[in-house]
DNA sequence: TTAAACTTTCAATAATTATTGAAATTTTGT
DNA sequence: ACAAAATTTCAATAATTATTGAAAGTTTAA
């Protein structure tokens, strides 16, 4: 596999997996072209490179600085902008991972808190929302406080934790 | 809140949720209702309450058989087909954690691997590819094999896990 | 201050994904 | 073996989501 091909295929697969971490397919394509360029890109480059048109390469750059993933860097002598992406991975999974859990389980939790302190009528059908609800929120919290646990450890916070669990 | 308002807050919560662990709308909503019914429900009691099509329902109880989350069950002296949800928290987690594991990580695994074994020709572009893209794949391979140590301890594996990090 | 260079915005359009509903198929009781 | 009941399939359609591109807005160098 040449160089071409190999970037092609990173850059879909990433793309098509930008659903799995939350974001979507030109966004992570961007990421994905930024991530392993060796210099910053400028909007034109990342519009010709992956063929998309101005307007999204804008919104997608903005949402991706929305999420702190990416950084306008200055070139000197270059009137116009040049991107770039955090190029350490666990730095970048610390971000994702504080991003999902703020903008859509932390959220998730508030209803599930106000679904489970529903007022107990004493019928059954009550009784098992209120139980389901609840066991659903304390879990979605333990799996929120585990991977912000695991997200907070700066160095090498995975190999330690998936070390200290295989023991 | 009364006991229909918080149902159905629940089951649209769940639904639009749906996109976090991987399914479509109508696949969540069909197990957010089953998730909280305290017996087992037919395909007509599902398409009423959830107000969907004969066609839509069957589809997507398939797939949630596909998944292993909802199963059916004999309902004597009844002909039509009766299904219910995994009720435990912890083995849902678990279930949908392996699923996702099989049907998307391993599959990227795969394709990260192929992208950074290309061989290195030297070139800037080259090594700086081969580089993220064998970073990226570790730190996948890392996530997913500390995924699947959690969710198979069978006993409380969250809160154990947890406090193990915490100390 | 001006105008070229560059970026953003957003209504229109395209692409994708989900849903319907009716016909075809399968299952079950008699 | 039959027919009623139940389920599945899938082409058509609807709903949603992503993308374009051109006009409006902003920045910068001279």
């Amino acid at each position: 596999m040449e160089y071409i091909e190999a970037k092609e295929k990173f850059i879909s697969t990433w793309g098509s997996l930008g659903s799995l971490w939350g974001i979507n397919k030109a966004m992570a394509q961007i990421q994905a072209l930024l991530f392993i360029s060796t210099k910053p890109l400028s909007m034109e480059d990342i519009m010709h490179d992956l063929k998309i048109s101005r307007g999204n390469t804008s919104m997608n750059l903005r949402q991706l600085m929305d999420w702190g993933i990416v950084t306008k860097v200055l070139v000197s002598g270059e009137r116009k902008e040049f991107f770039t992406t955090e190029k350490d991975v666990q730095e970048l999974a610390r971000i994702v991972a504080k991003e999902r859990s703020r903008r859509e389980i932390k959220p998730v939790i508030k209803v599930l808190e106000e679904v489970s302190s529903i007022k107990d009528d004493g019928t059954e059908k009550t009784k098992e929302l209120i139980i389901q609800t609840k066991a659903l929120k304390d879990l979605t919290d333990d799996l929120d406080t585990l991977m912000n646990k695991l997200v907070n450890q700066k160095q090498n916070w995975l190999t330690k934790s998936v070390l200290k669990l295989m023991k």
